[in-house]
RNA sequence: GGCUGGGUAGCUCAGUGGUUAGAGCGAUGCCUUCAUAAGGCAGAGGUCGGGAGUUCAACUCUCCCCCCAGCUACCA
């Protein structure tokens, strides 16, 4: 991933709007807003896409629940999704909806190619299908009520005509291409598992529902709507001009990185490549599915309402200090437990303490000792590493991004305590002071331009800080501790 | 039942066929005062899941077992 290419693209999965986001989307969320605040720090034409899924049977039965229109309902609750993601200052190129004229056209112009490349056909399907997973189970995933362990509902029998995608036409192909390129479904572990399905378990799939009224109807047969996972992964297409702006289309397409929650791989790992393969487009180079939270050790659910909002939590917590533990807590990739008292550990130690302290000694001294002014060109051996931190970016390590990036500001620390600026202002030694404190701004301002992609606001304030021309410390910590 | 990953200090994890097994956080003691009662230093804390084997030597390799997570099957 460290070609010299200079488009990005990156996407997050479109989420349902039959609720209120939780702490997991803000996750995914998060590391896809990095990487794409790190690309286009780099230079890189970045294109950050996120949306809401607003086709699917569930926002139908969410919406009778609160006695609203279908198409009433999702507008609001859509438009508390892109806000609530704006408050928090994530930086989507665009917030695609499926509902939208765009999509719904080039939903239909994909289902077309795949339709006369001859990979649909009609079929009967039967069996027992749960919405709140948006799939067909059988009953072996059952628990002792015969409900959706997930979901705790009754799955609905269905048995109808509907149309088939020829999924199992592209065995072979897909098993060839995850194995030439192993960078496509990571990490590793869940690469595995594809390969198990798609190789003993693989089926096709029915791609129509005859029963449903709300959706995106079939272009070659109206009385069926599309199968939400049929229309909504196509978003990652229509989201950047698939068929309206080829133009923009070529420019991104196929997508960098694709990120996604340990619970749709299937969707993302055989679904869509066989889909994209059906209708002659390049595949993504990665689909890097992340963990999951347990929430002070339980499992987060509905039936506990232990849901955390991030909403919420910014008011307790700057969103920025939620990035920094999210992202320096737990290795990407794998599940993580998300505590309050953790996070204050984390937010007292690390920013407060570590990190907003030297801000607030260092300038203070300049300030104080150095008339707010140094050398800010000083030449001096960096005490970490910024082309590691990109590294460690790059190949999706941003607990150890952080830890190497926090190298400069323990040094930073240390520095001031063995140099002893105060010492040295009693003794009258004036230039020595400023050499100490010019060393330290310089690395400060490292810390900062390393920091930007993880905490943006406080990277921001930071270099305002030191750009000023006469420094002096900050008016108000930038941390206050908990 | 099968497959995959994992079980290392109170917590989160890193690590190598070879002297006394590491980091961060937390807890303890000391030093310091520029700073948000922040910072620095030091010691404490582990029979590296259990057992057997290979080896001059294993935490690191092999086998068996136990436990955890995920995927998956079968029986019902």
């Amino acid at each position: 991933m460290t070609d010299s290419k200079n488009t990005f693209y990156i996407t997050t999965p479109i989420y349902y709007v039959n609720g209120k986001p939780h702490i997991g989307h803000a996750y995914t969320t998060i590391v896809a807003d990095t990487l794409a605040r790190y690309h286009r720090q780099k230079g890189d034409e970045t294109f950050f896409l996120m949306g809401t899924d607003e086709n699917s049977q569930k926002n139908v039965e969410a919406a009778k629940k609160t006695g609203k229109e279908v198409g009433v309902y999702v507008d609001e609750m859509a438009s508390v999704w892109r806000e609530t993601w704006l408050n928090l200052g994530i930086s989507f190129d665009r917030f695609i909806r499926t509902t939208s004229a765009e999509h719904k056209k080039a939903v239909c112009e994909f289902y077309q190619r795949v339709y006369d490349k001859g990979d649909i056909y009609p079929g009967e399907y039967e069996g027992l299908y749960c919405v709140g997973c948006e799939k067909f189970i059988t009953e072996s995933e059952l628990d002792e009520n015969g409900e959706c362990p997930d979901h705790k509902k009754k799955p609905e029998a269905i048995k109808e005509r509907n149309y088939f995608f020829k999924l199992t036409k592209y065995r072979d192909r897909l098993l060839e291409h995850i194995e030439r390129h192993p960078e496509f479904i990571q990490p590793e572990k869940r690469r595995n598992e594809v390969v198990s399905y798609i190789k003993d378990f693989m089926e096709d799939f029915s791609i129509s529902r005859q029963a449903m009224e709300w959706g995106i109807r079939l272009p070659t047969d109206e009385k069926h709507a599309i199968y939400v996972w049929f229309d909504a992964l196509l978003n990652y297409l229509s989201g950047i001009g698939f068929v309206q702006d080829e133009i923009k289309f070529d420019k991104f397409w196929p997508a960098d990185i694709q990120l996604i929650g340990k619970d749709i791989i299937k969707f993302h790992c055989a679904y869509w490549p066989a889909m994209l393969m059906s209708a002659g487009l390049p595949l993504p180079k990665t689909v890097f599915a992340h963990g999951f939270f347990t929430v002070d050790g339980d499992k987060m659910s509905k039936s506990l309402g232990n849901a955390v909002d991030p909403v919420e939590l910014a008011k307790e917590y700057p969103f920025d200090a939620v990035r920094y533990f999210l992202l320096r807590e737990i290795p990407f990739g794998e599940d993580g437990d998300f505590s309050l008292k953790r996070l204050q550990e984390r937010y007292n130690a690390d920013l407060a303490n570590d990190l907003g302290n030297l801000v607030q000694r260092a300038l203070n001294m300049i300030d104080k000792y150095c008339d707010g002014s140094v050398d800010r060109d000083i030449k001096i051996d960096m005490p970490f590493s910024v082309e590691t931190v990109r590294l460690h970016i790059e190949s999706l390590k941003f607990d150890q991004s952080i830890i190497e990036t926090w190298k400069g500001v323990s040094w930073a620390n240390k520095y001031i305590e063995d140099a002893k600026p105060w010492e040295l202002h009693k003794s009258g030694e004036h230039e020595k002071i400023k050499e100490v404190l010019s060393r330290v701004y310089v690395v400060l301002a490292d810390i900062a331009e390393t920091l930007t992609p993880f905490m943006p606001e406080t990277a921001n304030k930071i270099k305002k800080l030191l750009s000023t021309e006469k420094l002096s410390p900050p008016s108000e910590p930038l941390f206050p501790r908990k």
